[in-house]
DNA sequence: CTCCTGGATGTAAGCGCTTCCACTCACGAA
DNA sequence: TTCGTGAGTGGAAGCGCTTACATCCAGGAG
């Protein structure tokens, strides 16, 4: 020990506030907390004194004494693209309402994952942690360790809370929608990754409707450079797809940039769908095709299904999975009406 | 006290392991932080022990005993768009490097302001601010209690370090483009809001070059939508500007979008320019004009700073401004040779 | 006038950890 | 043989807080 302080406000502790008020720090505790009865002149006195010294109460003191941090973490892969940082809007908006805060750690690029978490671990209440962003075995031990844990777009589990936008259903709907469209020949762009994970099940529903019409093609990662890259690829060879259907909007959005570079026109030499229907989806020219899914309301429910988790009656299990939407925009092809 | 453990992971204590292994707590401690000598076989039952019991130090104890938190906070107003968000990588990365959690806290739409901010400063060792997140005073009464701060884009100031992106030259250079183009009536798109904000300086650059020849125009947020309805109603009426200079991107989409609406072309009926450069601005059509700002660098530095404070020999003071880039692309009007 | 009751307050025992200070042993130097 | 000496270890004192428990003191009931 060295006495440096964690109070984080100057240093200033309970006992100077009972001090100076005059009191002992229980006293104060209970009028800062209202967890006892405190006289009327007592309290005010307390309050002067806590106004003066600017004291505000260690963190770690409270989390020690009250055997909780009052905080919660979110793991996530990254935070480059609009998905994950809409989720994450929705998670810390009640995560904070629920007087939680709210510790982030994204894996992307770092090795030693495992320690990361485990340091994360210790400081939060419960975690959140998206699927494929941390090896099975480390959520094992979380889970083993008795950690409330919610997933985000994980395959049910055994222990754990899990949730996730729908897939397959919507998959199998945007892949007859572009069948009604006429076409024949389809490529799938972002190959599905880790089993299980929601472009998989993305993948499943498009194979289902489709069968060997449609073709897998890998990116390397799900952002725009990618998307173009691998559609550059794809739509420059001969004998190429009438429809590209892409794992996630940003793939689209490099795919419509590799087929505009290719001098093809999007969607009359080819057709583009994207997935997630991020702003920039809207603002896309041709504006794109694609399946909505609640970013934030998956965020918020995460949120609340941890809070109820830690405040909860023990282990509980549970899967849910939020509806979707297909938006039809321009970007699949023309519509009769008034295709938009 | 109630006895809830608040290790996070089980509730396995120091003490547990310690009496696995054998021996005292002291030499526990000693042998997982390597802060004293311990014999070989010692640490090899110490370390088995630990790994048997899966134990995690408390976090809540550590921080206590140590008077720190290893934990750095950033506040910001919202994290819908882009620019916070790369913000927040540039931040979370570095501070994560340097063994820091990060703790987020978005000011959007919350009261209390005041109380949130000073629970966040309990629990951590230092805070990253944007401008015009929080008010004044709060912010006087953190840098007087001693905490280090970084503030992001706001006014300089004594007794914490800020930190900026250059606004006021580029948009000279922005404003001097355009009118090499040969527009002679602006628009500015995004009217400044707080004195000495970013959006504030780029007005004042933008006024300096164009005098009278530019009109601010208010939009409620700087949001695509916000963008949106304030250009539509601007483009609507007759007698409206050659160039359209926007507070940042998402306004300038939103620009963009009521121009196709009303079914003026950009930039042959109307020019458009943004600032940021967002993802966004590369993939719209036309692409958009920007001055490109380095936002995650922002945010690496901010952590570096903050770093440097909480480690360092006091209250520095300081104020550093990131260079940007003029990036012209088509929505500012055609070019002679390439233009892009 | 005594006894009981409950409000108001203080005392002190932790919460889990780090680290200062002994203290115990070899072991080599004197 | 006797002292340092220093590696290895344990004891114990906090870090700042919450809260069970004890204490004290009115005021009303008997």
């Amino acid at each position: 020990m060295d006495g440096r302080e964690v109070s984080g406000a100057g240093g200033v502790t309970i006992y100077e506030v009972a001090r100076r008020a005059g009191v002992s720090i229980a006293t104060v505790s209970r009028a800062l907390r209202g967890t006892g009865p405190v006289a009327g002149p007592t309290r005010e006195k307390v309050l002067r004194a806590v106004e003066e010294l600017r004291f505000m109460p260690s963190r770690a003191g409270v989390s020690l004494a009250e055997g909780r941090h009052a905080a919660n973490g979110i793991v996530f892969p990254n935070l480059s693209g609009p998905y994950f940082t809409e989720v994450l809007i929705g998670y810390e908006e009640v995560a904070s309402e629920l007087g939680r805060s709210v510790i982030i750690l994204s894996t992307k690029g770092r090795d030693a994952i495992r320690d990361l978490v485990r340091e994360l671990a210790g400081r939060v209440d419960g975690l959140v942690v998206f699927g494929s962003t941390v090896p099975d075995d480390v959520i094992d031990e979380l889970a083993a360790s008795g950690l409330p844990l919610v997933l985000i777009s994980h395959a049910e589990r055994p222990g754990a809370v899990t949730l996730r936008s729908e897939n397959a259903a919507s998959a199998k709907a945007l892949a007859t929608h572009l069948l009604g469209h006429g076409y024949r020949r389809f490529a799938f762009l972002g190959a599905p990754y880790a089993t299980g994970d929601d472009v998989d099940l993305r993948w499943q529903g498009v194979r289902e409707v489709l069968g060997d019409a449609v073709t897998p093609v890998l990116t390397a990662e799900y952002t725009v450079e990618s998307g173009h890259e691998a559609a550059l690829r794809l739509l420059g060879a001969p004998g190429g797809p009438e429809a590209v259907i892409c794992s996630d909007d940003e793939v689209a959005l490099g795919a419509i940039l590799a087929a505009e570079q290719l001098g093809l026109s999007v969607p009359d030499d080819v057709a583009v769908t994207g997935w997630d229907d991020i702003m920039a989806a809207r603002h896309a020219r041709p504006a794109l095709t694609t399946v909505r899914q609640p970013m934030r309301e998956l965020g918020a429910r995460a949120a609340r299904a941890l809070d109820a988790l830690i405040a909860g009656a023990g282990p509980e299990d549970g899967h849910r999975v939020l509806q979707t939407e297909l938006i039809i925009r321009s970007s699949c092809g023309h519509h009769p009406p008034g295709g938009r």
